[in-house]
DNA sequence: ATTGGGCCCGTAGCGCAGTACGGTGTCAAG
DNA sequence: CTTGACACCGTACTGCGCTACGGGCCCAAT
């Protein structure tokens, strides 16, 4: 069975050598043989292992949260409802943030709509709402 | 005109004396004159000026496009059409964000649905999403 | 006069997810 | 046998927005 080096991994999965190490360190991977010269010898499964990391990432799990579920995924026997619960928990994350962003957007729309950009700085209602009170500061 | 010692404008603003600290350290506030003992000595401006960093903040901008919002503000003269700008600059953003999240809102709940979470974590849809390729990881 | 708070300063640390650096050792090709 | 690319290591740095620390001065009240 072949292996590959810390750099055909790197290449490969589209990471960066120091991002595997840097893995390694917070035990996302398992710390693989070495070879004599102390090179890391990687078998083809660490491969998946960054893929699974990536699409965590891109599903917006923290690494400490791809972390659980890496450990979850390992204790066999132990009910895929954790993963569930888990799953739902970050919705519920999401949900509030997007709200909280349609809010910001919401007051941002209503500024820009009230502002026809034809005054001075001294009269423009964007930066009157920041500034409630109309007034030099000095 | 009654001056304010630091401690006083941290509670009636309702930040940290440090927060203030580091506000005039990253230019934010205008450094203050000073008592024989070297006391800032703060004007009731500066009340007004931490509260607009504060609503800055709530609608998404970060400290250093407040501070490009607040030289903005004081160059008189200048058109208003500068904050506009930067505010659609910020709604764009605001929007790819929310889409962003939709897009993994909808992938997570698509995930969750197919998992009746039934089986062992070995079974779990979640997982094997992430883990594309179904074997165990020795 | 002493006590307890408030204020001064520079620096270090947090959490996140890497990225970069610098010095040394190793491997494969020519 | 030399060269150039790769690998090793620990440590430090990035950006963001604070927060905390330690040591020392100052001020108002008792």
């Amino acid at each position: 069975m072949k292996t590959l080096t810390i750099g055909q991994v790197a290449r490969e999965s589209g990471v960066g050598v120091e991002t595997i190490r840097f893995y390694q360190r917070e035990g996302l991977i398992a710390t693989p043989p070495r070879r004599s010269a102390g090179y890391r010898q990687y078998g083809a499964g660490v491969l998946r292992r960054i893929r699974f990391i990536l699409r965590g990432k891109g599903l917006g799990f923290s690494l400490r949260e791809i972390n659980a579920l890496l450990s979850l995924s390992l204790s066999r026997g132990r009910s895929c409802a954790d993963v569930k619960a888990r799953a739902h928990v970050k919705i519920e994350g999401i949900r509030a943030q997007i709200a909280a962003l349609e809010r910001v957007k919401g007051a941002l729309e209503r500024l820009t709509d009230a502002c026809t950009a034809r005054g001075s700085a001294s009269m423009c209602p964007i930066l009157d709402a920041l500034d409630a009170d109309v007034e030099g500061d000095k």
